[in-house]
DNA sequence: CTGTTAGCGCGTTCAA
DNA sequence: TTGAACGCGCTAACAG
């Protein structure tokens, strides 16, 4: 085995050339597919890129006219976020089967990070943005800000920016989840959720009045706390319901944050000698593992986040690869829902 | 605000150069900060780019010699898992304080999948390589092959591969963990583990047979089910455990999984109708939420996934940016675990 | 302070 | 079937 021949550095097609003892058009043409050289040639220089360890430059190769990155960039707001994390592997298997890749980041949520992925993702030529949005002001996804290349949002959409969206069927998940508590009898139905700025959180939280209205139950705004984004502050909020004068009989937990707050809530007086037929059932929209081993009984409003990413990736493959890309109305795409009882 | 001049292209330096009335060299030394131009005209410049939505064409900017890609690859195993998902924001984390990025791949454990990722990150001029190997067979990874572009393995080693890498304390954990269920008075202690083949498999069953041999309890094989991959087999292994004439009184589940599919099979029972006080209480390597909330006691052995990324960044980082990377020995980082009662 | 030249690695075009 | 020339977008080095 011979070394490369300038440690410290990638061979190039040069390098295998003079290896091979032929142009460096031999070499392009052979790594192409080998059309028009003849086969024992094809050997030597297969044999040169073997011993040279060469790779072909992407990054030269896609500064090419009419070459692509075959880039897709992806960004969500955590990546540490099963949730996400699944969508993004959704997004990757649809685009894989097109010979595409992604290239992720993760915004944290912060709009600044955003912008600033955004403008990388843009430097580095890909082909299409999928985003999930961080919310704040949205000036670097204008149209004109992009170029021609497309964008699908997902999950949120933003008010004002006319592009393609997947969306779950939140409030018809919410309006369900609810009423599946009231048909059990229950009248008072707590409501957790994020903050009502949020996207979906604003729909989740408009599918619970909308059942409850459908019962003619006045609404009770003791009952509902929407302001929390994460478990600690969630399981702050369980508490405060809980000790009303007349605490709800059911929470609904508009999503996975919120519900891991109940629990740890109504865990902490079942150990301080509460008896769980007198802490609430729940109802959460997102799913989590072990739901069906909790004290109490929990129904999850349920979706496939890697089908979530599937539809973004078909929405954003559908705007490549002809002309017209701009073209042609923005479409939204909303996801069924399931509801079910947890039990695994 | 004017279109860009060429609809369905990314604007180029030239264009800008064009619409400022400077050379393309000057609105480049504009964007590099502008040393050596005239305010006035770095004004001119900035307006054109605006006006076009410009921005740098980052591959070709790597293309210059001296010029890095700034990207680090990071392949893992798994991104729907959150310990994956929170191990590539450590490694993100540390690598964004350089300045740098990563581009993030997915190899669902399957070794050819991992090859093909490692090539195209090569392919992409990345300047450094963080691996969650999967287990299959390592020549991609040979020094050689990879030019001279740092490598730095997470989780697990190669057998035979010299390189940096990071690990957990697998085998204290492991021992540490048995050694509790040992003073808690059990002496018959179920084994729930992933295939034997794995790095951590191996090391954290060393463990489990160290405390036992230090309290002189002999091993009974049949409490030892080591080839469980998932929680659904877990679950499935669990209840031949407990089917024995003699159960174990505890379990030590080996990871994450395990423990799901073990308390899964612990919940049936219990819906059957059996006395929790007659189950098994558990030791988990892995945490996972509402481990506090278990029918049965549960405890954890901890580690921030996180942090493990941030010490693989390190490595990495450290290699890059002088001359002899390929020289000192390969490093060998090993994090410390947490054993707790799980409560939250 | 500004522009020209040259070349990074690659592949299309054209000529041999 | 093969090779030479050219240019993709960008910037270091060198004029001016």
């Amino acid at each position: 085995m011979v070394g490369v021949a300038h440690p410290g550095k990638q061979p190039t097609i040069k390098e295998v050339a003079l290896r091979a003892g032929v142009s460096p058009m031999t070499v392009s043409r052979t790594l192409a597919g080998g059309a028009n050289v003849r086969p024992e040639i094809q050997e030597r220089v297969l044999e040169a890129v073997r011993e040279l360890g060469y790779r072909r430059n992407e990054n030269a190769r896609s500064l090419r006219p009419g070459q692509t990155s075959g880039l897709i960039g992806v960004a969500i707001t955590n990546l540490g976020n099963p949730y996400y994390g699944n969508f993004a592997l959704g997004v990757e298997e649809a685009v894989a089967a097109t010979g595409r890749r992604i290239i992720l980041g993760n915004t944290g949520g912060d709009p600044a990070r955003e912008r600033q992925l955004v403008a990388d993702f843009l430097g580095r030529q890909v082909e299409g943005l999928v985003l999930v949005p961080s919310g704040g002001p949205s000036d670097h996804l204008r149209p004109e800000r992009l170029g021609d290349v497309p964008l699908v949002l997902a999950s949120r959409r933003i008010y004002g920016l006319d592009v393609d969206a997947v969306l779950l069927d939140d409030v018809g998940g919410a309006y369900r989840g609810t009423l599946a508590l009231l048909d059990a009898g229950h009248t008072r139905i707590g409501y957790l959720g994020n903050v009502s700025s949020a996207f979906t959180g604003g729909r989740r939280y408009e599918g619970y009045l909308h059942a409850l209205e459908e019962r003619g139950i006045p609404l009770d705004p003791a009952l509902v706390l929407r302001e929390q984004q994460d478990a600690d502050s969630a399981s702050e909020a369980t508490r405060r319901l809980l000790d009303l004068d007349e605490p709800p009989t059911a929470i609904f937990s508009a999503n996975n944050r919120n519900s891991i707050g109940a629990l740890h809530e109504i865990g902490r007086r079942l150990r301080a000698g509460a008896d769980a037929a007198d802490l609430p059932e729940l109802v959460s929209f997102d799913d989590f593992e072990l739901a069906g081993l909790m004290p109490v009984p929990v129904t999850v409003v349920d979706h496939d986040p890697r089908e979530l990413g599937r539809e973004a990736a078909k929405l954003l493959l559908s705007r490549l690869g002809n002309g017209d890309r701009h073209r042609g109305p923005a479409r939204l795409v909303e996801m069924p829902v399931r509801l079910a009882p947890a039990v695994g």
